[in-house]
Parts: structure tokens; sequence; C-alpha cells
DNA sequence: TTATTATTACTGCTATGGCGGTAAATATTA
DNA sequence: TAATATTTACCGCCATAGCAGTAATAATAA
């Protein structure tokens, strides 16, 4: 189970590794800089587009997983 | 890339199928029945751990993905 | 059709997320 | 060591997310 406490991390190590400070990485999402701290630090209450943006900007994709999911994708036609 | 209205449809999926109303998964969930909708509507401005208190209910897995995932993992030895 | 259920769309209210600014505490580099 | 950069932690302010209640549609069943 993916906790908040991991998203922090996850978006730490990208930022790191991408050689962003916590301020150029908010202006780089759009987002401030406060909410760059909150979410490494393991904020639960962020907005999910704030959230988004950061992933967004360092490149880590969202993906949503579950047995049911072949079914969902089947019956929404899902190629391209 | 996956947008809120796609979330807002595997919400909703997940939620027929496991034969519950709006109202129920709120319940279930521990949310307002507000944000089910809102959620399903494809809202970008929900809050993190609301959506994630329903994907839980209905069992969906959130899941970061990058090129520096493996190293990532590696770095913290990822097993259990 | 009618009755029932579910969804959608409002309402006001309260709590708080996001924001920049600032400053202190850490970490990094010279 | 000192100087610099970064992170952490505050601060008010504003905007709004979440909430229950209600009511109006819309969908489903009898």
């Amino acid at each position: 189970m993916l906790t908040t406490e991991d998203i922090g991390r996850i978006v730490r190590f990208h930022r790191k590794k991408a050689g962003l400070t916590q301020v150029q990485l908010a202006r780089l999402a759009g987002v401030g800089k406060t909410v760059v701290f909150d979410i490494e630090k393991g904020k639960k209450t962020v907005r999910l587009d704030t959230l988004m943006n950061i992933l967004a900007a360092l490149n880590i994709r969202i993906e949503l997983t579950s047995p049911l999911m072949e079914a969902f994708r089947e019956r929404n036609n899902e190629e391209s």
C-alpha cells in the first residue's frame, strides 16, 4: 500500500536526481514552495491537482491498478 | 497521462461492480457523499487523503512509475 | 404507467490548504 | 573555520474543499 510518506520520499528522490531545489521544483510545477515541502514530508491533505503538477514536473506517472482494471480498459476500448 | 476524468471513470466502474451506491461508498470510505460525486465527475481539487480513502475502499492501488523508480527502490531496499 | 432508488445540483457553514514572506535551523561548499 | 545554499518552520490571509441537508432530475423496477 502506497502511503503519503512513500510519495514524499519518491518526490524527494526524483527532485534530487533532477538537481532541483524545492523552490525550483515549485516554480517548475507552478505551485507554492510550501506544498513541495509538505508533500515531501508526507502530508496527506494536499490537493490532488497540486500533487499531480509536481509529479508531472518530475516525469512521474500515476497509475491505478486493481483486479478489475483489465475489464475496465476493454470496456472503454483502451488503445491509442 | 492519467487525468482526473480517468480517475472518475475508474472509481465509478469499480463502485458499480461492487454494487455500491455513491452514498454507500461514501460511508464505507468515511467521506461525504458529495465528494464521491465530485471525484466521479473528475474534480481536480479533491484532497489526496479523501481520494485515497475511496480508492482503498474499492481495492484500487495507486502506483507511481518513472524511469528512476528502479533506482529508488533499490536505494530504499525495497522488499517485504 | 407509478413507485422506488439513485444521481445530480444546489445551499450555508466550518475547517483548512495553498500562498508568499520571513526567519531559524541544517546542510553544503569554499 | 566562514560563507553560501537549502531546508524547515513559522506567520497571517484568502480561497475553497468537505460536509449534511435538501430538492430536483434521472434512472430503474414493479
